[in-house]
DNA sequence: AAAGTTATTGACGCTCCGTCAAAACTCGAC
DNA sequence: GTCGAGTTTTGACGGAGCGTCAATAACTTT
């Protein structure tokens, strides 16, 4: 039967496109990646082209998507770091930072697709899985969340049920890093070493909720060296991406 | 001298452009404020509309301006507010917040233009316009955490100067604003009362600092309410905008 | 090998941005 | 009042990009 073949032939295909898309997206912009330009890339024309993505906006979503997996990756290899609940999340923190940092242009695909003009566009299907992958995101640091409760080192006010923690704490982490994309005018405001910056602030937001052991209890910067070694070990080959002592 | 009247004539007409254009904007997001659409809204034609702007980035940019104008004006009223450090960046937060929550399309304008491709077409001289505003902003909130230092009622590590507090702060709040777009989402994850939990979360983030009055010490929603009927009473009329008790 | 089926192509229609030559208008001089 | 130089306005047009589809090529079955 030849439409096994076939059939590897379309993913390859796929794969393929995604690649340029990819490419032309980071070297261009969103406005730079052109279906023709796409089609010149591969060895096929633009026709075949929209045979396997229905529209411009779906090719993004994909790219979006992949990125997204990625990062979901790094998420749930974080999540089986064993440790007290506050110690789990912290690596939930390394894991998102060392995808920032080692995937800067997956991050910003996730930015890009995250507007609303284009996610409007976006076929209801593929909406739904990029919804699907937030969901299981903010599941994993549920969970987290409600062990640390459970354990009684977090005692939760009542306007923050742990759904909550993470929705600020997420938004904490990717707001920092999306105005970090902005280099100039970080530098004109005067903030340096930003990555860090986050990293310590988001370990002072937990202080702030008396998640213990707090930050005078307990060397977090050693996690996130054990988090690296352990559960990101070829990640972090490069020491760079270590945090400091 | 005719060249008086006509100088008003091109001032109002500006002005009218920006109307129509804001309102397409937010109707039909950005793809659908098309030039020729604000061309007919107003009683000119495109041709007199690009005299007036160079791009249709630079219309973009111009509502924006005037969105951050808003927003700058809010900010500067909430830097007026007496009372210790921590109660004066108080101020600042409600003022972003009632800014979010009064004009929710001036926000979302805003989140628009900071697009990395939207901003590389437009001109060197607005982006200067913007990137200034920014930097007043944060002068601002630094002014203020600086009294704090000097005060001494907050002890920054050594991480973390004036700026990056700044900067942490503004991304706390922006970003939570920024996920917040997304209401199906949000129900998704089960966060419920975001706003309130937005300015909670603020007054955690400085407790973390050991910023003092700690929260334990000093009723912050009662400073919320204050700054609410003393700098901002037109605003708040409509009770629902304050902080509840 | 012929008929039928499926895959591929790229020219085309449409929309939108930004331009520019031509038309319309203004206003002082005579 | 009218002429004409200067200014403003216009909308048709070029160019670019997205998505389509009739025509063509390739492949399969009989």
């Amino acid at each position: 039967m030849a439409s096994v073949w076939k059939e590897r032939e379309i993913q390859r295909r796929e794969q393929e496109i995604l690649e340029v898309a990819r490419g032309l997206l980071l070297e261009h912009g969103y406005l730079g990646m052109t279906m023709d330009r796409i089609a010149a890339g591969i060895e096929y024309s633009k026709g075949t082209l929209y045979q396997h993505f229905a529209s411009k906006e779906d090719v993004l979503s994909a790219i979006a998507l992949s990125s997204e997996a990625k990062r979901m990756d790094f998420f749930e290899r974080a999540a089986k770091f064993q440790g007290r609940p506050r110690e789990r999340i912290t690596a939930i923190g390394v894991a998102y930072e060392l995808y920032f940092r080692l995937y800067p242009a997956y991050f910003r695909t996730e930015q890009i697709i995250h507007n609303q003009d284009i996610l409007a566009k976006i076929s209801e299907e593929r909406q739904g899985e990029l919804m699907q992958n937030a969901v299981r995101c903010h599941a994993i640091m549920d969970l987290i969340v409600e062990d640390g409760v459970a354990e009684g080192d977090l005692v939760l006010p009542a306007w923050c049920p742990p759904p909550t923690l993470g929705f600020l704490l997420w938004s904490l982490t990717s707001g920092s890093y999306l105005n970090m994309a902005d280099e100039r005018c970080l530098e004109l405001l005067g903030v340096t070493n930003a990555v860090e910056a986050v990293r310590n602030s988001s370990q002072v937001f937990l202080d702030g909720f008396g998640w213990k052991p707090l930050m005078s209890e307990h060397d977090y910067h050693a996690v996130g060296r054990r988090v690296c070694t352990e559960i990101f070990p070829e990640e972090t080959a490069d020491a760079v991406l270590r945090p400091a002592a």
